[in-house]
DNA sequence: GCGGGCATGTACCAGATGGTACATGTACCA
DNA sequence: TGGTACATGTACCATCTGGTACATGCCCGC
């Protein structure tokens, strides 16, 4: 009976709790029970694990996936790698995670936005602009944009990223789109435009840092649109 | 007086000539010259070493550049990880030099696609849809959104892709659109909203596969645009 | 026909990497 | 108080990586 049984379960369920620290043990749950095991079927909670999975996210937005090395990492997070390999099972794996935790944070980012209906369609459009090219957020752009190329690039780990990234947006705006009187195919494809308007401006404002002029081409664009609606 | 003196001289100018068959020696020149030599001031040709390239950006393409060694290149492409460090230094300027040629590339895909002045605007536009997104091109777009992310991460040797992404876009698109009869500043905008269109119709091209939704997407924001120049 | 320089093959190396084995610390529950 | 399961630290290893050393093939100009 070799081996020690450790957790990595990919439950992760967990309800939020943002910003923690690094580890530093304390209380939680996991078990990787490796190759035998599988005892202990409850889904109790996470936390070094958690705390490990946010700061990764953090460090990966700063630095990026491209030499990522579970060493680096892991002194970078004050850990040693066999720590992340022992809550997440291996790189690649780990790599999992970070993929599905991004793309849940993208899919709460659009919830948040605010699409409540009977609010000025114009007003609205632009909170949306406003809220998505937040400085602050920038690094998470900057790492959607490291994760979608993983993905395109064919890597299995970043692949849960991928599919929903454009059918999971285009829903909700066809819907804000339609609710302006626009008929129902040609809103889909105002969706799509749309959308593609604002991975492009993200593309540019990540690339050339000119803000304004990529708020301009918003607004253009904000513009042309709304021209386009029947009035209210 | 150790090594050999070996080539990449990353003078690489060479007039085109495109699709070479792998290298398998023959007659072009090169030379390494790594600490002292630099002898043979000349700029001769290339040949082994562009078709080198050539076949690295057409695997790349279809492989990605992300799990990439010398030896998997090396023995994909025919030959050995040696040769590559000999003609281009080593990976990251093998990398570099993949960047600029993909660069170049792009110019001269934008040279090609035939702004001439005089054709119906919105024919053009058209055409020039066409062309960048001709189904031919998706490895290739794939491994320019590729670079773009690596640039993006900071890699240095994706960097020269990035320096003219945008801007170089940015300058004809713009003199076609103030062509139309649009204003300087609104030409400016515009042309930037199109070049964010572009990318981002194209990721979604390659991310669902869904080429007449984005067609039509595209086909709409045609529309809008056309609906906001001066008439002819 | 021969010499020099480009091109290539073979062998090798030091370093780093992901992963494993094993010993141990620690908190909670019975 | 003792046990059980999670958490962590320390070594260690096989493998693979980029790069180097060195010998040699091969063509072209003299």
């Amino acid at each position: 009976m070799p081996a020690r049984a450790e957790p990595h379960r990919t439950d992760a369920r967990s309800t939020e709790a943002r910003r923690a620290g690094v580890p530093r043990a304390k209380a939680g749950r996991t078990g990787e029970t490796r190759r035998a095991g599988e005892k202990g079927a409850g889904a109790r909670r996470d936390s070094p694990r958690r705390a490990l999975l946010d700061a990764t996210i953090g460090h990966l937005a700063e630095h990026g996936t491209d030499g990522l090395t579970l060493r680096g990492l892991a002194a970078a997070l004050g850990t040693s790698h066999r720590m992340l390999i022992y809550h997440f099972g291996g790189k690649d794996q780990l790599l999992v995670e970070v993929a599905l935790e991004m793309e849940r944070r993208q899919r709460d980012a659009f919830a948040d936005i605010g699409l409540a209906p009977g609010t000025d369609p114009r007003r609205a459009m632009r909170s949306m602009y406003r809220q998505l090219s937040d400085p602050t957020l920038t690094p998470y752009m900057r790492l959607f944009f490291d994760l979608y190329g993983r993905g395109l690039r064919g890597d299995p780990a970043a692949g849960s990223l991928l599919d929903g990234v454009v059918e999971q947006w285009l829903a909700p705006l066809t819907e804000f789109i339609a609710a302006q009187g626009v008929p129902a195919g040609k809103a889909a494809d105002d969706a799509r435009l749309a959308l593609a308007v604002a991975r492009g401006l993200a593309l540019d404002v990540l690339t050339t840092g000119d803000r304004a002029a990529v708020d301009r081409a918003a607004e253009r664009f904000f513009t042309l649109i709304e021209a386009d609606w029947p009035p209210a």
